[in-house]
DNA sequence: TCTATATATTAAAGTATTGGAATATATTGT
DNA sequence: ACAATATATTCCAATACTTTAATATATAGA
């Protein structure tokens, strides 16, 4: 299993708009650099600054085909976090029964809301 | 579906050692903020800034117990995410098929590798 | 009401991330 | 070898995140 910090470092890695999209595109197949510059709308250089911080974390890798560099997922678990972020999830999480005990004990004052 | 920015805000409130921590033993149970200072090693304020942070983006909240606020899960996408990092992925996702074809057409050249 | 306990807030300083601009590298076709 | 295409790198200013330290707030019990 992932150490903690990779844990989080995986998660910042991910975690920016441009990155998700790139991610969320390479989900339906390989694309090459200036596929990507093309639909998420920013400047060559900062597509490649994307591209290399999420192959850096391992989350994707390349080939050459020709001149281009195309790009396809390699961390098997970017499907399952991109699926989970589009998911739907109609309520909250029930809130816990009335004075579960914590380490400190049940305090024997009265809930407050 | 979350919007894309809040799909990124959300990774990266997730996206820290003791938030990732924090989230992982409140998937246990309840949990004060002593308790948590407890498990964490670090600070009394800086718990209360990570709880605060997450609790901003709706991932946990609390009610109060006596004079202990305990707090617990919200955010149903929590468990989906920690259970995944968690997981144990044993290979890479295979690389695909040569020549696959991009946007700018299966470039004619030789693949480099 | 006073005190102790539990937790939160603020400010300041340090560190990391980001995007733009300019430039560099690599590969193919001529 | 040269020009054109495709992509990467570097540097920098701006912004965002993190931690520490000091202080503030809230509640319960005496």
């Amino acid at each position: 299993m992932r150490s903690l910090d990779k844990r989080a470092e995986l998660l910042r890695a991910i975690g920016h708009p441009a990155r998700i999209k790139i991610l969320e595109e390479l989900m339906k197949g390989v694309k090459c650099v200036s596929d990507i510059e093309g639909f998420l709308g920013i400047s060559q250089p900062n597509v490649s600054q994307h591209l290399s911080l999420l192959r850096r974390y391992g989350a994707i890798d390349y080939y050459m085909d020709g001149r281009l560099k195309c790009y396809f997922l390699r961390d098997p678990i970017i499907p399952d976090i991109i699926k989970i972020l589009k998911k739907d999830y109609i309520k909250e999480l029930p809130a816990p029964a009335c004075c579960p005990v914590t380490k400190k004990g049940k305090y024997p004052g009265t809930r407050k809301h």
